[in-house]
DNA sequence: ATGGTGACAAAGA
DNA sequence: ATCTTTGCCACCA
């Protein structure tokens, strides 16, 4: 494949494949690139991400299921209210049902 | 080339 | 169960 100049690109375009009502982990795309240890870089590549490319990176959570900054998505609740949008569920703790939404590459 | 940084992950107390 | 600390890797200046 094409070598991607940088480990972002390959990022991006994994989360891009997300399905509508999953979620991903930053851990689960590193480890899909080869990885597994980069999952701090693929949480930055997310922050990098533009926005205008159409990247679900509201899709992308860590592991425990706890959603990035509020104030990330520009506003508190943004991100919680995009998952909700697409089917996705959310614990009596505010967190993600990995077990029912979590989807891997 | 080196240093600093960060939307993580796992382990220990 | 929760909170804190450590380790890892890749990008930018």
């Amino acid at each position: 494949m094409r070598p991607t100049d940088t480990l972002f690109e390959r990022v991006w375009s994994i989360a891009a494949k997300v399905p509508r009502g999953k979620v991903t982990t930053y851990g689960a795309i590193a480890r899909a690139l080869g990885s597994p240890g980069a999952a701090r870089t693929v949480g930055w590549a997310m922050r990098a991400a533009p926005v205008r490319s159409g990247l679900p990176c509201h899709r992308v959570i860590n592991v425990t299921g706890e959603l990035s900054p509020e104030d990330t998505f520009g506003g508190p609740g943004v991100q919680r209210s995009l998952l909700e949008s697409e089917g996705v569920t959310f614990d009596v703790q505010g967190r993600v049902d990995m077990k029912r939404h979590l989807w891997i590459p």
